[in-house]
DNA sequence: CCTGACTATCGAATATTTCGATCTTAAATA
DNA sequence: TATTTAAGATCGAAATATTCGATAGTCAGG
């Protein structure tokens, strides 16, 4: 039963002729001719009594006018539905390294649920691989990675900047404004740094294997508030992303270290699966994170 | 937008799977895939997300998929209702002659319907001629002709009986006992008949016809209780079917004549139109007339 | 007794659907 | 690490279905 013949029924039994129904659909009289035969014959029972080249329902036929209505009322709804807009809401799944994700929902979300209250939203954490493989299964929306510059064909890089970082340590260390410092000048000193293997870590110590320096960190941790507060508190250096170190800079309990020999590009990247369905509520999430300042 | 697809787009979004859809429906993969991206182009919108030889339905093709599934219940409901017996109810149009409805109504529609009193019978009375104009135009169901015997392959003769006819008159005629009377003895005398040029009326002037006998009828009328409630109070003569004539008959008020020339030939037919959907109330309805006694 | 209007039917042309083979990628397994 | 398995996409060919046009038969109206 297909619904070309369903339709093709209905239009018949409205007109009560097989010859106006097929002007009106633009098909030949012998078409409709045959899809009413092959409706009739594959439910098995007639549907309109051919009396004198006169068409006339059956009761199997009346009953079956009031199915294909609502069958058609029901694909035509949905067809309309799909020419509406689509409504702003349903859930995104978000996933980013432990610090943005604080700062998104400081700086950016309590705003974005203002404006868009109906969309919800799930934040999760994880590290560049994981958000990557979470992409590959579609278990995440949209990562934002803070690594070194990721490209692949198959991702779609809805945002990228590159994110400045720097060395840095108590506002009172010794080390605190002296020029043109190298990365073995305080190779030696107690580090404090973000987890082993994880995003900007992870290249940081690429770079400096490249330069065969060994640092031993004295404390390792995902959370970027309590290194800068451990910073703050100590005179361990550290290396982190200048969003995190901002406040405290500012504050001037903290200050950057001027090291001219270690070139280390991080970018945070706003990405998503080239095949994933941009929903209208995902779309807004996007632009609404290209507009704002992506790195805080 | 076909059903087909539809259904094989509500297996595949249960199953998470084109290659298991396809061997649940039969289909090789290819077509699952075609299916699919048929409906996707058609509607505008994609319906699943393919991420890593996954997928994962859309919103859209969640949406569909409650539409989808409204469609198959309600196809799947008719289906079902094709199969069930059909409902013993609905309308019934039986013309016949004057004579008969009476008739019909006294000794068979009452008790058929107390048998099945969801079936509604409009009776409508008409000649011949009317009957099979009625049936050419499906305006009768079935009608019940009192005529010369018809034959003709367009129509269904559910059930045929010779109707006893007989010259009848007054119990107390002067002609009343006499045997082998010719109908030239009575031909001179007052006559009262059904209407000109209808049913048995018809057969029996065309045979006076052949006979190159005349009669003029001094009273001619279609509802045949007047004619034999006449007959009992006046010498006339009729010629009518026993099943009318009975109860004077055997009340003693009227008597048969003997008439050995006229060999007319009358009889009750059930017909319907070969191309007549007989829905289960005409069906039930025909089976009983066929039960009972015909010729009343 | 034509003519026009209506449906049925048939063969031919056309479209669509389906399949099988092959490709690509990812995950599971050895 | 290499291999196998599994999933979906794609493409051309084959099978199938749909559509049309022509034709026939029938009835109604002029």
């Amino acid at each position: 039963m297909e619904l070309r013949n369903l339709i093709t029924f209905t239009h018949v039994a409205e007109l009560g002729s097989f010859t106006k129904a097929a002007e009106l659909l633009g098909y030949s009289q012998s078409t409709i001719s045959f899809q009413i035969k092959q409706l009739e014959e594959e439910l098995g029972c007639l549907l309109f009594e051919r009396i004198n080249h006169t068409i006339t329902l059956t009761q199997r036929g009346r009953e079956l006018v009031s199915y294909a209505h609502q069958v058609r009322m029901l694909t035509d709804e949905f067809k309309e539905s799909l020419t509406q807009e689509e409504e702003l809401s349903g859930h995104i799944h978000i996933v980013t390294p432990d610090s943005v994700c604080e700062e998104m929902i400081h700086s950016h979300y309590i705003d974005f649920h203002r404006k868009y209250p109906s969309v919800s939203i799930r934040f999760t954490t994880a590290d560049t691989a994981d958000m990557i493989d979470m992409l590959d299964h579609n278990e995440a929306d949209v990562i934002i990675t803070l690594d070194s510059h990721t490209y692949d064909r198959d991702y779609v890089i809805a945002k990228e900047e590159r994110l400045p970082m720097h060395f840095v340590t108590n506002a009172n260390s010794r080390f605190a404004g002296r020029k043109n410092l190298s990365i073995r000048d305080i190779a030696s000193e107690p580090f404090i740094l973000t987890e082993y293997g994880q995003g900007y870590r992870r290249v940081f110590d690429r770079e400096l294997a490249k330069k065969s320096i060994g640092i031993t960190p004295v404390l390792e941790i995902g959370r970027t508030d309590i290194i800068t507060s451990v910073l703050a508190q100590s005179d361990m250096i550290s290396f982190l992303p200048d969003f995190v170190t901002k406040p405290m800079i500012d504050a001037g309990k903290l200050c950057y270290l001027d090291i001219c020999d270690m070139n280390i590009e991080i970018w945070k990247q706003l990405i998503y699966h080239k095949n994933k369905w941009l929903s209208k509520s995902l779309k807004t999430f996007i632009d609404y994170i290209g507009k704002t300042e992506f790195v805080g």
